[in-house]
DNA sequence: CGCACCACAATTTTT
DNA sequence: TTGTGGTGCG
């Protein structure tokens, strides 16, 4: 029998125990983690911890179950038991304190990037073991295919549909403004997709949007349901998806399928959504739904950081949760791990100029460390030259290269950047460029592979069934486009029968030859691992042959890119163990990012400030702060674009740890043009106590400051004591593998001489001539991984 | 059919 | 200014 006392005596008991087990959190973010039932929204800032109490959590519910907050007492509980747990951390006393421990597969943890999963996944593996692999940790995206490659079949589609990037439904919506004859003037591919995504995003079917638009006596907007209904009708088609069906579909799944629905409510007992402030309506509906067995939701978000509003998220979702979810909680994440006191507070400052937003305020327990510099430069290219003075100034005290970030608010920005460092020889890389994935030669033979997986996928085929030739001409498959759709059937299957249509009659050889080549190669996937296919393909189809007929370069790296391909079905197929090709295409259709951020290289980083988000580096530069860039001249004037601009400015200034440099030009050169700018509106919102204006030209307003002076004479001294700066020489040097006058083969830029090789730092600047791409100025330590001697 | 040249447009972009 | 996409010619 037992006691009201004992049961209180043992729910302390075992609450105090948990308790230990999180000391190291500070006390909201143990409360977070020990937080079980019911809906809770994290409001977590900026650096503030949110993914260790992510992590912590989620192991808190698959050790303990909900005993944190639980008062209920194990039937069986006895005095020896309560004298175990009140004796502290054994393990007789973790698995007394365990109260229904959740299992594993029971929890959905979802993300937006697959950086964000892999890092979940990663450290959950850490901190949990292999149970880890149980627990649903995907991005959105993901774990919508993986709903829908179960089910996908009930709504229309078969279970091995493709699903279209932005260039595939780019290209489709092109292909529909031809065959509609409409204006691109009047209406732009990107417009109509942004239009479309927004229907999805609201639940409108095309025949939904189709009568909104009559009724709204608009005569483009009409144009455009026509196109959208087109547009849905060619995917459907092609047993095709975008990015947006993939949530959408899943919605629609689970709101029609009442088993459906019923199976994952069941399933997952608790939802947890990152990034919450980054979601649209449809995600948001998604997450909802997923939750709605037991309303176990927790989402972490900041307001302030949501920067995405231009695709659809909608910061009423986490301003609104309570809403939603009147009986949520609320914790919030104020103490920031990452920046120095200065910048914090100008951080703070900056985003406080906000109406819309929760309102929370960053406090950090480091010291106030450096003030932001400022850095009024007269053009562009001094602004550059400022960047990398500074860089390497602090390289030449041992900073290494990885620790500087420079963040622009636009792509078109890196390219002075660019200039500086390749002049310095400060290696660097920019993110965001093309990526692996975008490349022609990757994508012909991805879009193989996805023929051979969904024949239906007649964009994919109409790309790949003359590539390499094999004198199937436009002609021919037009004529076969115009039977396929005379006779109802796929483009496909009118190339396998080929023979059966006396219009082809010349080309029929060819078409059946194509099919059966595709036939084979689909029968070989059913049981063979994926990069047995892949050899198959090289060699039936002479992709590779066809590229080495003509010797260039850029056959060679085309090659080289080919080639590349298979290492990473290697990788996938190691990785996960699955080899089969419906799987690989999945990852390859969600992973935007896969040469992501690899700290291994030391190299400065550049990117946009939306890429920059979850990211943190000891020194950022923060670029082009001005009037009509940052801002932008498009959110000048209007309220919510501003926020928006303003909260990416607070993003961007709390990626930096220590040190913060924010730089301007008076006069700048953008597309061609040049302008005349004010300093950024958020440079003033900064205190003076947290901003050292450096050197302010008089009437740095205007374009009237003498040109060609150098900030390091006239700006006055900085009011922190510059460090000893290490020479070269004294650095520790490592002996460099390679000398001068050897022959080497680099992996982009091929065979080469090593002309010179001069100590920087701990590291040498090499001077390399190519054979192929002239004279190149690299460090040796990046460089060295990626050169062999010959 | 492939290549060269010219016009045109250019916030941001997790999937 | 730079990159891309479309067109026209060899």
């Amino acid at each position: 029998m037992q006691t009201q006392e004992f049961e209180q005596r043992y729910i302390a008991a075992r609450k105090k125990l948990i308790e230990s087990e999180f000391a190291f959190l500070n006390p909201e973010q143990r409360q977070a983690v020990m937080t079980i039932d019911g809906p809770l929204l994290l409001l977590a800032g900026a650096g503030s911890g949110k993914t260790t109490v992510l992590i912590n959590r989620i192991a808190n519910l698959i050790r303990y179950g909900v005993a944190s907050e639980s008062d209920t007492v194990p039937d069986g509980a006895t005095e020896a038991d309560l004298a175990v747990l009140e004796a502290g951390a054994s393990d007789e006393a973790r698995r007394l304190a365990a109260l229904d421990p959740v299992q594993p597969w029971r929890i959905l943890a979802i993300t937006f990037t697959n950086k964000a999963a892999d890092e979940l996944k990663t450290r959950l593996e850490r901190t949990v073991g292999p149970a880890a692999a149980d627990i649903w940790a995907q991005t959105f995206h993901s774990a919508c295919v993986r709903i829908l490659r179960r089910d996908a079949d009930r709504l229309g589609f078969t279970k091995s549909f493709t699903i279209y990037d932005t260039t595939d439904s780019q290209n489709v919506v092109k292909h529909i403004l031809k065959d509609f004859n409409l204006d691109e003037k009047l209406y732009p591919y990107r417009y109509i997709l942004s239009v479309i995504s927004k229907a999805k995003d609201e639940m409108l079917s095309p025949d939904a949007f189709m009568e909104q638009a009559k009724k709204s006596y608009d005569v483009r907007r009409t144009k455009i349901a026509e196109v959208y209904a087109e547009y849905a009708r060619r995917l459907r088609d092609a047993d095709a998806m975008d990015f947006d069906d993939l949530i959408l579909n899943t919605v629609q799944l689970l709101q029609e399928y009442e088993d459906v629905r019923a199976y994952y409510q069941r399933k997952f007992r608790f939802v947890l959504v990152d990034e919450y402030q980054d979601t649209n309506h449809l995600q948001y509906l998604l997450a909802r739904t997923l939750a709605g067995g037991y309303e176990n939701i927790c989402v972490v978000g900041d307001d302030d950081q949501s920067i995405y509003r231009f695709r659809g998220a909608t910061i009423r979702n986490i301003l609104e949760f309570e809403k939603d979810y009147p009986s949520a909680r609320v914790i919030k994440l104020e103490q920031n791990y990452r920046s120095t006191g200065h910048i914090l507070s100008a951080a703070n400052a900056v985003i406080r100029n906000n109406l819309t937003r929760k309102g929370k305020t960053l406090w950090t327990a480091k010291d106030k460390g450096d003030r932001i510099q400022l850095h009024v430069a007269p053009n562009e290219n001094d602004e550059a030259q400022y960047v990398a003075d500074r860089i390497l100034e602090a390289f030449s005290q041992g900073t290494p290269w990885s620790e500087n970030a420079v963040l622009y608010r636009m792509n078109a920005q890196s390219n002075q950047l660019e200039y500086a460092f390749k002049r310095r020889g400060i290696p660097y890389r920019v993110y965001g460029g093309t990526k692996f994935f975008d490349r022609a030669e990757v994508k012909d033979v991805l879009a193989y592979l996805c023929v051979i997986a969904n024949p239906s996928d007649e964009l994919r085929l109409r790309r790949i069934i003359n590539v390499p030739v094999r004198g199937i001409g436009q002609t021919s498959v037009e004529k076969c486009a115009e039977l396929a759709a005379r006779d109802g059937k796929t483009l496909y299957a009118v190339l396998q029968s080929a023979e059966q249509y006396p219009e082809l009659q010349r080309a029929a050889g060819k078409l059946k030859d194509f099919a059966a080549m595709i036939d084979a190669l689909r029968d070989m996937s059913a049981g063979a691992p994926l990069d047995a296919v892949y050899d198959a393909l090289m060699e039936r189809s002479g992709y590779i042959r066809a590229l080495q007929v003509k010797e260039t370069p850029e056959n060679e790296s085309r090659i080289e890119n080919v080639k590349e391909l298979k290492s990473n079905i290697l990788s996938y197929i190691k990785d996960t163990g699955d080899s089969s090709l419906n799987g690989f295409l999945d990852e390859v259709a969600l992973y935007t990012d896969l040469d992501s951020l690899d700290r291994d290289a030391d190299c400065v980083v550049m990117m946009t400030i939306h890429s920059a988000k979850g990211l943190e580096f000891p020194t950022v530069f923060l670029v082009g702060a001005e009037e009509g860039i940052f801002p932008g001249l498009k959110a000048i004037g209007e309220q919510e674009e501003m926020e928006e601009e303003r909260r990416l400015c607070y993003v961007a200034i709390t990626r930096a740890m220590r040190r913060l440099f924010v730089t301007c030009a008076q006069q700048r050169m953008l597309f061609g043009r040049t302008s005349t700018n004010r300093v950024s509106r958020f440079v003033e919102e900064i205190p003076d106590g947290d901003l050292d204006r450096g050197y302010v030209p008089r009437g740095y307003n205007y374009s009237d400051a003498p040109r060609g002076f150098t900030q390091s004479v006239q700006r006055p001294q900085r009011q922190n004591p510059i460090r000893p700066v290490i020479t070269p020489a004294t650095a520790k040097a490592e002996p460099p593998q390679f000398q001068k006058g050897e022959m080497v083969e680099h992996r982009s830029f091929g065979r080469g001489m090593i002309v010179s090789m001069t100590p920087m730092g701990g590291d040498f600047l090499v001077e390399i001539a190519f054979d192929k791409v002239g004279t190149k100025r690299l460090m040796l330590k990046a460089a060295a991984r990626l050169m062999k001697k010959l």
